[in-house]
DNA sequence: CTGAAAGCGCTTACAG
DNA sequence: CTGAAAGCGCTTACAG
């Protein structure tokens, strides 16, 4: 129910549609230069070379009747759309956010308009060749089969943070997963003395949280740490998931020091069940995570993580895509650089100011 | 610089792009059905009755061939592009986030597309009458010579927390500001006797901002405290802005006992440049916000705000667009109620569990 | 350098 | 209930 204040909505108007009178089209323009469409199509389009006189006859008159090319004409008979587009599972969320902004800026200095639709049903076909040039597919929104079509049908596509099915050929835009993790849980160990660390694995299949449990494991073997499976849960890339498990640890009394959780959001459910369980952050248990997504820095306390790329992934994805679209070629995967985050989370010492605020405030206070 | 982890970087594949063996048309269809292109078309949309076996036989041809309708041609034929456009100033962000998810819904159920373009340039003309069916037009993104252009073209549009320049009749869907800021700061009043009450506004022509200070000098008026100017500067609905405007009246030693920030991102940044100075909040300084975004909830102390329905408000706004495209009429105003919200930073007492997070967990625990 | 014309894939009066 | 045909507004060989 939607509701209306009584007082404000005061009048309810009629808006009838009226045809609005039709846009000049292009045999308006012609007409107006006296030259012929072909002509004025050259000039706009910038296809073959016109006479100076005639070109400025033509831009005079476009300028004059306000033309714009009618975008669904020029597709039916280019076969171009000079649009891309999004396909991904969920649309907000701090994850998401970042990286819709790195691609809808990477989309528009390209020049091209995006359509955007979020669905967790990989069977949909709402974007593809007959609306789109091309598709930014992120892992959870389509099925193996329809990447398979698209490939099939040479159909420029790029993968976020999903390796593409085996035998196509479909580039990738990902993280440094694993060299993340493992300095990260290499500095719980080392700087720490943390043994008994758990990890919060995110959902099955998701491969950042495949190549970070990696990193994971090898930092253990390296300091010869034996992995012990029952430090290791479904933390579901989400907070919910998160506080539950580590809750059941905490009930089934499993000894642990230090949760590597395999995002934010996920370390942020660990550090609310840690604390409804009266442990305390981080000198009974240390918790990191995985992104630095807006709020890690304002969790209590601020919360130790690596940071990932995701606006540039976004940025990087578009580039390639437009690549693919107009030359054919791309780079089989680009791996973004991740960097560690160190805060208070982890056991280290508050600086006076938090080390991210300082950086982020630094600019104005100079 | 895009970085590309060298050992990854394994090869670079040419992939050229052969085109694609064309997708079936209506005319495949009619002759594979035996009937006339009409008909198809027909069947296709329901736009007239077909004898049940001929549709049948459409029907068929259609699965065989997995024929999909051309979109451009369609539009190009009919006049409609079965799309919407969302034009707004910020795509990323704790605030915009929920109101895109909310779009995207809603879009998506009413069986559009949604075009996307983010943009502080008021004289762009990427999304209108050439390629949507109506324009979804957040404040801060278009100016007022564009907005009476559609008008005039009585081209559907909603506006977004904005009402519309004199004379156009374009309906608005927005919040309960001024109730939500007046109830606000009479907590400050009367449960936490705070008489030196500082505002910190949005940007100038913000009419979310506009409002919220209206309610705030009502409350004021209303239990008799003398409004001060000097307690009034400018926050800009962000941290940084939020943190200087703070910063600045520590340092000229203005007398203030709370401070209601025009939205949370501001409030976020009083609360840093308040600890930052020493300051307590809320023992010495009380602090409240607007908006309740996802991160508030978070801030230390947890924020106290008043919960603006922003998820709602875009699924709303999509619903009057569809109702204005469909039968010409509208609401001229909606306005979401908004909620007080509890939390620690007024200097209300801190439950066990933060009151909002008992309830974000309370399904995942019965 | 320029124009006439075909064609892109549909929808929609119009006639029957 | 169905089909033939015009038309939506462009692009692009083709000819000159």
């Amino acid at each position: 129910m939607i509701y209306v204040s009584a007082f404000r909505k005061r009048f309810q108007v009629e808006m009838t549609t009226i045809p609005s009178s039709s846009a000049p089209t292009i045999a308006d323009v012609a007409r107006q230069a006296g030259v012929s469409i072909a002509t004025v199509s050259r000039v706009v389009n910038g296809t073959a070379a016109v006479v100076p006189e005639t070109a400025e006859r033509v831009r005079t008159a476009i300028a004059e009747l306000h033309y714009t090319p009618h975008p669904a004409a020029r597709t039916l008979a280019s076969r171009r759309t000079h649009t891309l587009g999004l396909l991904l599972p969920e649309i907000s969320g701090a994850f998401f956010s970042p990286m819709l902004k790195g691609i809808e800026a990477g989309v528009r200095e390209a020049g091209y308009d995006l359509l955007i639709h979020s669905t967790q049903d990989g069977r949909h076909r709402r974007l593809g060749e007959h609306n789109t040039d091309g598709l930014l597919i992120f892992i959870g929104s389509t099925d193996n089969d329809e990447l398979r079509r698209l490939y099939q049908l040479n159909f420029p596509t790029v993968l976020l943070h999903q390796t593409p099915p085996d035998g196509l050929q479909i580039p990738v835009i990902a993280v440094e997963n694993k060299n993340g993790a493992e300095k990260l849980v290499e500095h719980l160990i080392t700087e720490h003395h943390r043994k008994r660390i758990a990890f919060l694995r995110g959902q099955v299949g998701h491969e950042d949280s495949t190549w970070r449990e990696r990193g994971y494991y090898d930092a253990l073997a390296k300091h010869g740490i034996i992995s012990d499976p029952a430090l290791v849960a479904y933390g579901g890339f989400n907070e919910q998931e998160a506080f539950k498990s580590v809750t059941q640890w905490i009930k089934d009394g499993v000894a642990l020091n230090a949760i590597f959780a395999a995002d934010d959001e996920s370390a942020s459910g660990a550090i609310l069940a840690l604390r409804q369980a009266g442990k305390r952050v981080p000198q009974d248990v240390s918790v990191v995570g995985f992104d630095d997504v807006s709020f890690s820095r304002f969790l209590t306390p601020p919360l130790t993580t690596v940071r990932a790329p995701i606006e540039q992934v976004g940025r990087e994805a578009v580039r390639q895509l437009v690549r693919l679209i107009r030359d054919g070629t791309s780079d089989p995967e680009v791996l973004l650089p991740t960097e560690l985050v160190i805060r208070q989370s982890c056991g280290c010492q508050a600086a006076a100011l938090d080390q991210s605020q300082e950086e982020y405030f630094s600019s104005t206070r100079r």
